[in-house]
DNA sequence: ACATCTTGACTACACGTGTAGGCACGGGTG
DNA sequence: CACCCGTGCCTACACGTGTAGTCAAGATGT
């Protein structure tokens, strides 16, 4: 089980990948490829250690191969949160916080999400410690 | 200005030396690599890559070098903190508040800096916003 | 003075990641 | 049929990072 690594790039990829929902390699040269002025082969290579590590998925269509991640995007970048927290932060999330309250381009929605997420917790601590 | 990298252990081995204020490699050996299992020479190596990407000073200090890091350990972490959100999350902290509500270990201290940061955040919207 | 320990510089090596070239195959198209 | 193109696979290579061995020189102890 344990947590293959995965780089930067490849993470961005396979998020790539994981929005949107099966692609095939020349689909994904085509946008984030071009995008990064990378080439197809580049893409390919990353997507098929991707699929090594067990994060794509592929099935011939049509002659074509189809990739698609494991798990959603958001899932992903979860993971890489908990484990950027894990790795740095000991668990405590205060720097993160800390840094964010810098962060002057927060949206209202992000805001909103993050003190929902945060009454939420105060309110389930509250129910626990009694 | 760029920004020179640096690695996830080397990030850890700066911030142990920007919290002790300023040790000498035997020191670091003696904490940071004892705990680790790490040899003396790999800690000199770490360190002085760190001096060459300017994370690091150093000084003879009778006979011995002692480091110092340039920054404090609250910046690196914060510094990491922003490059990983710049990176991967683009601005949006939606996935970190998803890690949060799943981050069922959060301390109350954590829980208490959050929520304070949050109102922080909310008053000065309310603010900005008339 | 000799054996020892510490310190510092150099060299080395494996592995992961980012990036790409080249080749062969299978299909359309003129 | 000859040709071009997309596709897949294999190989390659540079660089960063993690880790360490070794060796020479200075400091220390006896």
């Amino acid at each position: 089980m344990a947590d293959i690594s995965i780089g930067e790039q490849e993470l961005t990829l396979l998020r790539h990948v994981a929005d949107a929902g099966g692609c095939t390699v020349g689909e994904v040269a085509e946008t984030f490829g071009r995008d990064r002025t990378l080439a197809r082969s580049t893409i390919l290579t990353m997507m098929e250690r991707l699929r090594r590590k067990g994060h794509l998925v592929r099935k011939s269509d049509h002659g074509v191969f189809r990739y698609r991640a494991r798990v959603s995007s958001a899932e992903l970048l979860q993971g890489a949160v908990g484990r950027f927290v894990e790795r740095h932060l000991g668990g405590s999330v205060s720097p993160f916080a800390a840094y964010l309250s810098d962060a002057t381009d927060l949206s209202d929605d992000d805001l909103k999400e993050l003190s929902d997420v945060v009454s939420r917790l105060r309110s389930s601590r509250k129910k626990a410690r009694s």
